[in-house]
DNA sequence: CCCACTGTTGAACGACTGTACAGCAGTATT
DNA sequence: AATACTGCTGTACAGTCGTTCAACAGTGGG
């Protein structure tokens, strides 16, 4: 019975592999196990690596975070666009397809949010972090403004400013995700996509005057055109 | 000149007293330290005490925590909201006056910010922050029905599910407020006024179909009513 | 003036942290 | 099979942490 077949006690591997197995630990350390999860020993024996290797292989435990920021961050939004382009249609319905990613049980596993809030924490103190959540937001306000252009370019839709718009949607996301987050009771996930429909629907209208391009400073009350809403 | 009057080393206060002067000392504290200020030394000496006597007041550092949370939550949402109903004007004046509150500079103040981090981040592994955090954005929304109610009440604006409503324009006002926190040169606080008060605008003009209280399900292109946006 | 009451101190405890670095041990080459 | 290379280990360091509790010392009543 008893083998005894000796196991070496480490493997080497090539650096790169080895860091992205360390931030592959250090994001289910830090979902798991969220402000406690910050721990070099912690994310090390998750990785079956002593806690040394992460100052051997990182400049610092807070720059291991940060790349695990970034990839967590850009591995989701890169999904959730895939997922929204994936088919073929209007630019409404690729929307539609985005709002129904983000609110999908993958996005709103308690963990990720616990992961998330150990980021946003690291961001007033370390500049790595920072700069990491200023490449990313950017990134995802791109993908919304994409978006958003395509469904400007769509007829019978006033013209409106992109920026404005985008950040705008990015907050109302940012809001209902946070929320649902935090306390999946309050609302489900459909009623978030449906408030996120609204949304775009309220803006193809051109019922939003502070994101008319141009055109009257009367307020709005009188909407650019009137469009029909269903098949944009 | 060397007076030597002794001083003595401290002074005896009513439980009431001292409970409050540590509530605001951690406060202070998470302001303007993030998630380092969590800590019953640094607390203590801020408050002019020693640590022993966190937990001699508070059945533990967390339970100090939670009770500073609900504090400082319910303060800020009175003072937003005394600040919005003190003048006697229309709905849509008072919700003008309430979104120039929240962002504000002294809610914008970054310090701000990481103590609401910390406080999120507690939720996870902390029953009592949990139930704060749930009681206070009860109470956040009951305050945002309330002036939709009275909106509502106006003439001309299309009858809408007041519940969901609270929840999507809670969800615009804490992405704003969040993204402004982390980053305060993507918008001005002047734009994010406008962005909410568009929603406002939107839901006047029925322009959120899955909001509209019963009505035809056709989608919304057609509004309930026109409606003057300005003097609503 | 002294006493009893009790708010308060501060040291002690055990456990935790990130980082540094001397040396061990896989691995590929010779 | 010996060697050089280097990924890796594991301990040491100097801190940090929340909580406990015996003892101290302000304070008001007698």
């Amino acid at each position: 019975m008893a083998q005894a077949q000796r196991q070496p006690k480490f493997r080497r591997a090539p650096p790169e592999v080895r860091r992205e197995a360390l931030i592959d630990a250090t994001l289910v350390c830090l979902r798991t196990h969220g402000h406690a999860g910050l721990s070099a020993r912690r994310i090390g024996s998750l990785a079956g690596v002593s806690p040394g290797l992460i100052t051997h292989h990182f400049p610092s435990l807070s720059a291991l975070v940060a790349a695990a920021y970034e990839s967590l961050a850009m591995s989701l939004l890169h999904s959730i666009e895939q997922h929204a382009r994936e088919a073929k249609t209007t630019a409404r319905e690729r929307l539609r397809r985005f709002f129904r990613a983000s609110f999908a049980p993958r996005l709103l596993e308690p963990g990720l949010f616990n992961a998330w809030l150990v980021f946003w924490s690291m961001m007033a103190h370390d500049a790595r972090v920072r700069a990491v959540h200023n490449r990313t937001y950017v990134a995802y306000r791109a993908v919304l403004e994409s978006m958003l252009g395509d469904l400007s370019g769509c007829g019978g839709i006033p013209p409106f400013k992109l920026r404005p718009a985008a950040i705008a949607l990015a907050a109302l996301l940012d809001g209902l995700w946070i929320e649902a987050s935090m306390n999946a009771r309050t609302f489900k996930p459909a009623e978030a996509v449906a408030l996120c429909e609204d949304w775009i629907n309220a803006l193809s209208e051109g019922a939003f005057p502070s994101l008319l391009r141009s055109r009257s400073r009367s307020g709005g009350s009188r909407r650019f055109t009137r469009v029909s809403v269903r098949r944009g």
